[in-house]
Order: structure tokens, then sequence, then C-alpha cells
DNA sequence: TGAAGTTTGAC
DNA sequence: TCAAACTTC
């Protein structure tokens, strides 16, 4: 038989592959490799945080590989060269891949095909990852979507999805050309194990994405429409890394959920199908905005007085010490956990934005190395979203008073008490700004900062008079 | 997928 | 008196 490269980056699973399918149906037997090249990716290589979970994700493709009489073959970059050489020695007649939207590696991926068909090998790229591709939705001008409501009007006018397909129980074998190095040699796993307490929590590869999903459904989806906002509550899907990592399709996600419709889960069904419409949206806007990682979308904000010397406050942010609490208990879940509950990092990524006046930029950054769902599409989107920059977003001047935020979203004080323990011993009506009692925080807390590092109404004027200035 | 201040209208 | 509606940033 005949083989193909199967070349796995960001759809680390072996069901609903549609490059995995394509070695199939063309009856080649699939070498199934992946490739590190993280300096292919420029100054978004990917963070700490998320090698930590590849390391694991990708485990569990060979293990699941394996058990079908195949397995994966790692190798160091440069992708192009090792793809070569993999043709040449493997004798393949193809190479198949599953594409990612990133700026530099559309970029790279260009040239990739156009070098191995120019070397006359079949080469083949495919939709993994997205339920539209960022170019099959145009407005009526024939222009990209700037705006998310219009944008997702359309995509459901146009709904149609790629069957869920499974992988053969059995996959034809292949023994030639290299073996590849072993995982442990791509660096990927942290030298020291800060990631210990993800693991309790995660469980990265295909049966762990297929696992959450079914957890999902069985779960939080009922009143998701509510319970999303609920940090303090198992209220969202949690599928974020597995979408991020390939290990499930979203078109599969929409299928399984939307077995269960009734009357009463519709609005709920709809709700996180239109969040799944808010991660097509950032594709698209990566896509054709490739500049938005690094630059506002919005011109304007060139002019914005963004905080000088601001590092004090950006380190306290980090580290979880505000002074706020539902501010201080997100920073330090994701430092736990690689993971924020979203209605946190939009009071985090406010405070940072508006109290503090810094950059979108620095929060992105954090995020990148800290979260193992960390996406650059939905990344990018986020915080030109929460800074007031972006396409579609939240104007500059909603400000997130995070005391507010947290008597709605975390009303008993638990999401606080989990991830700052020091203050659980403070009364509910005050652990939501502890600096309004200063005698008992001292008292019961004395570690923690006796007042936000920036005052809450100070800062909210100081941002709404900067962005005056600025207009 | 804000907050805060003001107005309005039912008691 | 108070909550919903409205307005402004």
């Amino acid at each position: 038989m005949a083989q193909a490269i199967v070349w796995f980056r960001n759809d680390l699973r072996l069901d609903d592959n549609p490059a995995l399918r394509a070695a199939l149906d063309a009856d080649l037997a699939p070498v199934c490799v992946y490739i590190h090249a993280p300096d292919e990716e420029g100054t978004w290589a990917p963070g700490a945080a998320s090698n930590a979970w590849r390391h694991r994700s990708l485990a569990a493709l060979d293990a699941q590989l394996r058990r079908r009489g195949s397995r994966l073959r790692l190798f160091h970059g440069p992708s192009l060269a090792t793809l070569q050489s993999l043709v040449d020695t493997c004798e393949a007649q193809a190479v198949f891949w599953n594409r990612r939207y990133e700026p530099r590696i559309e970029t790279r991926d260009a040239l990739i095909k156009s070098a191995l068909r120019g070397s006359g090998v079949r080469a083949e790229s495919h939709n993994g990852a997205l339920l539209f591709e960022p170019w099959a939705l145009q407005t009526g001008q024939g222009g990209p979507y700037k705006v998310f409501t219009p944008f997702w009007r359309k995509a459901l006018s146009e709904w149609r999805l790629q069957t869920p397909w499974e992988a053969p129980r059995t996959l034809p074998s292949s023994e030639a050309g290299p073996a590849g190095v072993a995982l442990d040699a791509l660096g990927l796993r942290p030298a020291r194990p800060w990631d210990a307490d993800f693991w309790p929590l995660w469980q990265p590869g295909e049966a762990g994405a297929s696992e959450t999903l079914e957890i999902f459904i069985d779960g939080a989806l009922r009143g998701y429409s509510a319970g999303r906002d609920r940090p303090d509550r198992v209220g969202t899907s949690r599928l974020s890394p597995h979408l991020h990592f390939g290990e499930i399709a979203p078109w599969r996600v929409v299928a399984a959920i939307e077995a269960g419709r009734t009357a009463a889960t519709a609005p709920d069904i709809d709700a996180y199908i239109r969040e799944l419409g808010w991660r097509e949206f950032g594709h698209h806007l990566l896509h054709h905005f490739p500049h938005t990682p690094e630059q506002d979308f919005n011109p304007r904000f060139a002019r914005f007085p963004w905080a000088r010397d601001a590092s004090a406050l950006i380190e306290a942010w980090h580290l979880g010490r505000t002074g706020v609490p539902i501010i201080d208990a997100g920073m330090r879940e994701m430092w736990s956990t690689g993971w924020m509950h979203n209605r946190v990092r939009m009071i985090v990524g406010s405070w940072l934005c508006k109290h503090m006046r810094v950059h979108w930029r620095e929060g992105a950054r954090w995020f990148w190395d800290t979260l193992v769902d960390a996406d650059l599409a939905n990344n990018t989107l986020g915080w030109q979203w929460i800074g007031g920059t972006g396409a579609d977003a939240a104007p500059y001047f909603r400000i997130f008073n995070p005391v507010t935020q947290a008597q709605k979203f975390d009303p008993a004080g638990a999401y606080i008490a989990k991830w700052l323990p020091e203050l659980a011993g403070i009364p509910v009506p005050l652990r939501f700004s502890p600096w309004t009692a200063p005698d008992v925080l001292k008292r019961v807390a004395p570690g923690y900062p006796s007042a936000p590092v920036v005052d809450l109404a100070g800062g909210r004027e100081a941002a709404l008079a900067a962005y005056q200035r600025s207009r």
C-alpha cells in the first residue's frame, strides 16, 4: 500500500479528522506525524500552559493511534524540510493536513503547499476546525464582517455542517521512514511541575474532549443561558482547550447538543451555539485583519493616554494581589488551573484596561502564557472587545464595577472563598469589598492588600476622562 | 456580555 | 417610596 503523510497540528483527534479521512479515501496508508516548530509562529509561539497541555494531548493521540495499529511520529522542525524528507524516505504520494488561521501559519502553510506541489507531491489542506471557513461568509458588499450580529445571522442562514465521521477501528500501519524523536525531546513538559493542579481538572486528548462534552450535555447545558455567567458553579462547557487543540470538531459538538433539542432546552442550546459563533467570528476577524493580535482594530486609540510606568500595577494583577477579591480570585484560578471563567475574564480585563488604564496587549500576553485554551483568534477577539478597541467591541466607557459584578455573579462569595481562602472568614457582604471593613480585613487576612491598588470610583473617572481627552 | 444618575409612574 | 425606564458616559 502506498503512503501519505498526515500532518497533525491543532487537530489532535482521529474522529472527524478530514486530513486523515482524505488519506484513507485515497487508499493511502497514513504516516501520522507531528512537527514541533514553535519558532515558525513568531512572537505568538505557544505559551507555557499551552505546551503543557500539548505534551499530554500528543501522548493521548499516540496512544489512540497505537490502539488502531498505527502510531504518531514526532519531529523537530523546520516544517517544510521535515515534510520533504519524510516524503522522500517514506516514498509518500501525498501530504494532508487541516488548516490553521493564524497569520504566520497561513503564510507558512501556503509556502509549504506550493513547495510540495512544485516537487510533484499531492498536497491538500482541509477544514478541521471551523463551522465556516473565514472566507465563506461575506457581507452584501463582498467584504468581511466587522459586527457579530449580522455575521451570525448570515451563518445561521447558510447553516450546513460537516457530517460526523468515525475513524476506522484499525488503521493501515506503515513502518517506512524515520521513527522520529521521543515526546520528552520536544521539551513541552514543564521542567518544574507548576502545572500539577491542572490535571485533576483536565484530561487532554480526544477521549477527554468527548467526556467533557457529555458532562456538559448532561449538566450545565440545561440553564446555560444564565448559568454560564456563574463562576461559582460549573456553568460552562469547559470545552475551550479541547476545541483549541482540535481534540473535538465543533460540528460534532453542535450535533451532540442539537440531538437533545426540546422546547425547554432550545434557548440554552441557541445560547451555547452562539458562543461557538463568537469563536467562528474570532477566526473570521483574525484571517481578514491579520494585524489585530498586535494592533488596535480601531485606530482612534492610537492617541489614548495609557498609564505610564504601570509595571507595579501589572505585577499586582499578574499575582492576584490587586486588593479586589473577584479579580484576584480570577487571576489565581488561572494560575492554578490554566483556565479562568469567561465572566471573570471580562472583569479582570476591564480592570486592567479601564481602572489601571493598561493597554490590552499586556493582558493578552499574560493570558497567552497562562491559559491552556490560549488561542490567537479568541484571545485577540476577547481582549480587543474588553479593551474597547475591537471591531464589535464594548465601548470604552463600559466599565465593569468588580464589586457589583461579584455581587451579581458570585452572590454567596463562594468563588472568591475558593481561590482566596484567606478571605473565606470574612462575612459575605464584606467579602466583595473587604477594604470597607479595614479592622475585619486586618484581623482575618492580614496578608491581603488593605485597599485596591486603584480606587474604584477614582479609576473609573480617570478612565472616562482619558477617553474624553483622546476623542 | 455596564454603571450611575435622573425621570417617571404606580402605589 | 421605590422600582422600572431612560439617559449619559
